[in-house]
RNA sequence: CGCGGGAUGGAGCAGCUCGGUAGCUCGUCGGGCUCAUAACCCGAAGGUCGUUGGUUCAAAUCCAGCUCCCGCAA
């Protein structure tokens, strides 16, 4: 057995979810390898963006592979000596060759209590759908889609304040630490391995465009939980006149309504719209062209009657 | 050169087409009314109109360049 701190270890990650793991990983253990998706032309300049996890890897000088497609490129990998992978939000599915490399296996860090919201958006979904307990999974990486065995779990409570940025720095740092906890016992071999439960499953793919857009045909808590569940990324959006207008903020009223998708109500600080079973309020918006503000100011600019005479979605 | 929106007191906007005293809704400060108020009334402060240059007797407004912000598409 072999201490943690001489664990060799190839981490595998993108976006900002992984980085507190990676950076458990630098202090505890030896990476001796990042692997990444490749840098992305971004924004209106094509400006090269690296991924967050790359710019931690640069920054403790620890060597960096991104290929574009890991399903063919995976050689790179299987010839770097190491104890274990550690995967974290990589982004591609992980070929055969490389779930088999390691002596220790390949461990996921993946933000639900699985077998519930298997997938690449947990913590939008768990929201959108109003759960209220999400968490954290360790789990061995099988070539399905997040169906390996599990090896330990944490949960949290989702807070009725919560969304997908509280919601997603809260079990980043939960993953990073429930792993680094969790490790000895994988290097030992004394660590649970706990099959999923199939009759359990749920799935949480990425969203999509079409999701984004706000139904006024739904439940009044069924959007602001929408509303939660996508900001602060990618945000809910309505379109008004044809323009569309993201959502940040909203709040249920129920109330008996004739009309759904109609502003009926403009308080101080509020714009109130029906839905199925009530009004829902706008309270912090970004119009199309401006800059995100609250729904207070954004009445300050307009015509009340203009506002009444909004053409919903 | 991918498409489009925007920059005007602390905030959100109008004014620009047809150059000629800087306007609206708020906020702030002071005063008043009120048992009281986020409500109402009166008053005040606060802006070289993103930046540089050009046209003109005169530019927020017309012309050219530049900077920054934002959405879409990737």
């Amino acid at each position: 057995m072999i201490l943690m701190k001489d664990l060799r270890v190839i981490f595998m990650g993108t976006p900002d979810f992984s980085v507190p793991v990676l950076k458990k990983l630098i202090s505890n253990c030896n990476v001796v390898l990042v692997v990444t998706q490749p840098d992305k032309k971004v924004g209106r300049k094509q400006e090269i963006k690296f991924s967050p996890v790359k710019e931690v890897a640069i920054e403790n000088n620890i060597e960096v592979y991104q290929p574009e497609r890991i399903k063919e490129e995976y050689q790179k990998v299987i010839n770097t000596p190491c104890d274990i992978i550690i995967t974290c939000a990589y982004g591609q599915i992980i070929p055969k060759e490389i779930l088999d490399f390691p002596r220790l296996g390949c461990v996921n860090v993946h933000a639900s209590l699985l077998p519930k919201n298997r997938g690449g958006a947990p913590i939008h979904w768990a929201i959108i759908r109003g759960e209220k307990r999400t968490g954290i999974t360790i789990m061995y990486m099988a070539p399905g889609m997040d169906d390996g065995d599990i090896i330990k779990q944490s949960g949290i409570d989702i807070l009725d304040s919560d969304n997908v940025g509280t919601l997603h720095d809260k079990l980043s740092d939960l993953g990073a630490k429930l792993l680094i906890e969790t490790l000895p016992s994988i290097i030992n071999g004394t660590n649970e391995r706990i099959s999923q439960d199939e009759s359990e499953v749920t799935f949480s793919y990425a969203i999509k465009r079409e999701q984004e857009r706000l139904d006024f045909n739904l439940n009044g808590k069924d959007i602001v939980n929408r509303i939660r569940g996508l900001n602060p990324w990618p945000l809910a959006n309505i379109l008004i006149n044809g323009e569309e207008m993201k959502v940040y903020e909203a709040s249920f009223e129920s109330k008996n309504i004739k009309e759904i998708g109609k502003v009926i109500d403009v308080k101080k600080d509020s714009i109130g719209i029906t839905c199925a079973d009530g009004v829902i309020y706008l309270r912090k918006i970004k119009p199309f062209g401006k800059r995100t503000m609250e729904v207070k100011d954004y009445l300050n600019g307009v015509k009340l009657e203009d506002i009444f005479n909004w053409n919903i979605n």
